[in-house]
RNA sequence: GGCAUCGUGGCCGAGUGGCUAGGCUCAGCUCUGCAAAAGCUGCUACAGCGGUUCGAAUCCGCUCGAUGCCUCCA
């Protein structure tokens, strides 16, 4: 275990709070996964990626995580009352498939997106519709407590009663008595006591086809009670981490918190941790409003937002050099200067293995290492550690121009930081892959013509140097001239 | 309407009582056959108005603007 004091923005007490996890070394984590109706958008990715850079620094420090990331495959009410619909349901019928295959589809989708993204798969994935048992089991614990009722086949949760001993609202900062004040007339008619209330169970219609027999009757169950079900089935009635989007904070976090504690008696999590929102010309991604881009065809350069195509990797460096619990706006722009840093961050990384090492080192590398875990320590400051691997790079180009001076110790140090936070870490990926067969032959056919370019220089034939040279450029192969020769890098 | 968050230099984005991000862009210099790359130098900002303080971008109040949630949403 690293003994680095680790502080968390915990969305509840609105501050930030050293870290003890309930068991010394070990941490459960929870995420709340996609809807798996629809392609993931880049929005979705944010968050994903924001817990990714979570579960990979904590186990970093030497904590054994066990990651629960869920997969809503269930689908939930859409709206209030007789108009409610399932959106799986309702892409079936769009598509004419099972409600499963729609289930499978996106799920695959969503699988490959973060593979690409170079994201970690969680410990579990569960699924809503694997958890049916444990949901109605959880329905039927808050009934006998006495926190919810049944009305025509459908099972809701007291909120009023609930708050008379608890305290509905507190993550989110609500009053009960403001959100009765606030409340919309609504012309559907209702089974709720309260419209406070929230479904735990609801009542099958005849068409509705993703159905399960409960002692309530033919039905499904409500959007908040997955994530009850599943995070305390893997990681206990209390736990460590609970993560999600912003957007999740209220209705279904604060709604998690109620089904937690009126079955178990308990405060089911220590630190809850909300994502901000990716925007897209300032306004949230999303899927109901068109406003999104979809991975792959940011990827592909298939789109009318972005000028060019943006690998997985530059795409997560770019949200990374803004602090998950800040809104960050996409632009063409914004990506594009990320790009030109990531590129100069991985051509410095690769030179670190043709540093001349000396007796002493000109900086210290010990302070430089501490900064960047103190970095990460306050919150998962994923900017605060680039600015510092960009200190690093400015280092490292010196101690190639012989202007700095390393000691092979230390050397050794930076190598492996550096190392650690840029792929153990932050989880990026080298574009030019040296490992891989391709990148080998690349990078022979590219030398041949370095040498072949350079005896033209020797040989002042101008014009068939600068051809060698613009021509790969052209082809996005830099070609860089420096002390010791010539290197390259892909655009 | 209610609850919350935010407004930082040409752009993107950290910071959150005194030192001072970082990336991109731009200008000059060094290097170079010329470039590029790299290095060096330069560009000093915190929406507005009050207040607290020896001192505020940072705390408090108000104003203006934006966003999120209150309905499915990461």
């Amino acid at each position: 275990m690293k003994q680095h004091e680790l502080f968390i923005y915990n969305s509840l007490s609105k501050k930030k709070e050293k870290f003890t996890p309930i068991h010394k070394d070990a941490v459960g984590m929870y995420v709340c996964g996609p809807t798996v109706y629809s392609n993931v958008h880049l929005g979705n990715c944010r968050t994903f990626l924001s817990f990714d850079l979570v579960f990979r620094y904590l186990k970093h420090l030497g904590y054994k995580v066990r990651y629960v990331r869920n997969i809503t495959d269930a689908g939930h009410l859409e709206n209030d009352g007789e108009s409610g619909d399932d959106p799986i349901l309702k892409k079936a019928r769009i598509e004419q498939l099972e409600p499963m295959e729609v289930v499978q589809k996106y799920t695959v989708d969503f699988h490959t997106i973060m593979a690409k993204f170079n994201a970690l798969p969680p410990s579990i994935e569960p699924t809503a519709t694997g958890h049916i048992y444990e949901q109605i089991h959880i329905v039927e614990k808050i009934i006998e407590e006495g926190l919810a009722y049944e009305k025509n086949g459908s099972v809701y949760f007291d909120v009023l009663k609930f708050n008379e001993t608890n305290n509905y609202g507190k993550l989110s900062g609500r009053q009960i008595e403001d959100m009765i004040a606030n409340t919309r007339e609504l012309a559907a008619q209702t089974d709720k006591k309260n419209p406070q209330d929230f479904a735990l169970w609801k009542k099958a219609e005849p068409q509705h086809i993703m159905r399960w027999p409960s002692p309530w009757g033919m039905g499904f169950p409500g959007w908040h009670l997955e994530c009850t079900a599943m995070s305390t089935k893997y990681l206990g009635n209390n736990f460590d981490i609970h993560g999600g989007g912003m957007d999740l904070k209220f209705p279904h976090h604060e709604c998690e918190i109620a089904q937690a504690e009126a079955c178990n008696h308990t405060s089911p999590v220590n630190y809850w941790m909300h994502a901000n929102m990716l925007t897209l010309n300032g306004k949230k991604m999303s899927k109901s409003t068109r406003n999104f881009i979809l991975p792959m065809d940011m990827f592909t350069g298939d789109n009318d937002i972005l000028s060019k195509p943006f690998s997985p990797t530059v795409t997560k460096f770019f949200m990374y050099q803004a602090h998950y619990r800040s809104i960050l706006d996409f632009s063409s722009e914004a990506l594009e200067a990320s790009e030109k840093g990531f590129n100069r961050l991985m051509d410095a990384h690769r030179m670190l293995n043709e540093i001349t090492i000396s007796e002493k080192s000109t900086l210290d590398i010990k302070s430089w290492v501490k900064a960047c875990y103190d970095a990460m320590n306050d919150d998962f400051n994923s900017p605060i550690l680039i600015a510092h691997l960009f200190e690093a790079v400015k280092f490292v180009n010196s101690l190639k121009e012989e202007k700095e001076t390393i000691s092979a110790e230390d050397l050794e140090l930076l190598k492996q930081t550096i190392d650690d936070f840029l792929f153990d870490v932050l989880g990026l990926e080298d574009n030019v892959s040296e490992n891989s067969q391709d990148g080998e032959k690349l990078t022979a056919a590219v030398e041949l013509l370095i040498q072949l370019r350079n005896t033209a220089r020797a040989n002042k034939d101008f014009a068939m140097s600068d051809k060698i040279r613009d021509e790969l450029a052209s082809k996005g192969i830099q070609l860089k001239d420096g002390k010791d020769g010539t290197t390259f890098s892909l655009n």
